[in-house]
DNA sequence: ATGGTAGGGGGCCTA
């Protein structure tokens, strides 16, 4: 079974790049984030006509998370939990027709500028993870976390480390935080796999950053023990980064044993 | 040090 986390920018504005990404890559589960559009205005025909089920859990303007899967979606939650007054739309789970997954699709908050409240609003989203992470692995099922994390783990998730020192991805607090998810026991997926520097997820729209491969890595796959026992592979797709009208970001994938 | 780009919504905010 292939997983996929793609933050698509824009699911209106994506609608050719979507189309395209689902016909030649074939997710069996995808989690999308950014689709900035409430749930009436999604456009489900573009999901639906290829055979996937949909959950979405928008909102107007910006952020917006969904999760599609060829298999049916059951037991769909929307909001991250712990914060009642939380009213962005950040996160969405389900559970993944009958084989025992549950997938957690994200779009962790930017926290820029920092310090500021953005930047403890990103904090305190952190921790509510780390709670509701570890709520799930106590079940002792398979879990996975995906999506847009807004962190640069560690200096080789930059193509120039130096210049993202001050910024909310990749602040020491952000980093301990989500050193703080692998140390309770989630695995970084692509780092089960690809130990090498030089994998990126995001490259700015702004100053050529693509051509000049000026990226970070911060989208990324957490895997509960018993989902990480079925992972087989793990890549990013950097080909829908070229394509016209892209997203600043590319999908992330991951192979699990059914 | 500045400004560079993009989406959405509506005359600016978020990234």
């Amino acid at each position: 079974m292939k997983l996929a986390t793609f933050n698509i920018n824009g699911v209106k504005a994506r609608a050719e790049v979507l189309g395209r990404w689902l016909d030649t890559s074939a997710p069996d589960v995808a989690v999308l984030q950014e689709i900035k559009s409430v749930d009436e205005a999604f456009p489900r025909a573009l999901i639906e006509d290829r055979g996937y089920h949909l959950e979405t859990h928008g909102q107007k303007g910006f952020n917006g998370v969904a999760i599609l899967s060829k298999l049916p979606l059951h037991d769909v939650t929307r909001g991250l939990p712990g914060d009642e007054s939380d009213e962005q739309a950040r996160y969405i789970e389900a559970d993944i027709g009958e084989t025992g997954l549950r997938v957690c699709g994200l779009y962790l908050p930017n926290g820029n500028p920092a310090p500021g409240p953005k930047y403890d609003y990103k904090l305190s989203w952190m921790e509510r993870l780390r709670a509701r992470a570890a709520a799930l692995i106590a079940r002792e099922i398979p879990v996975a976390f995906a999506g847009d994390y807004n962190v640069i783990p560690q200096p080789e998730d930059a193509a120039r480390p130096d210049a993202w020192r001050e910024d909310a991805l990749f602040l020491p607090q952000s980093r301990a935080a989500f050193r703080r998810l692998e140390t309770m026991g989630l695995y970084d997926a692509l780092r089960l796999r690809h130990p090498e520097p030089g994998l990126y997820s995001f490259w700015d729209y702004q100053a050529g950053a693509r051509p000049k491969n000026d990226g970070i890595r911060i989208d990324h796959w957490l895997l509960s023990p018993k989902a990480a026992d079925r992972l087989t592979d793990c890549w990013i797709e950097t080909a829908p980064r070229d394509w016209e009208k892209p997203s600043d970001h590319t999908p992330v994938w991951v192979e699990l044993a059914a």
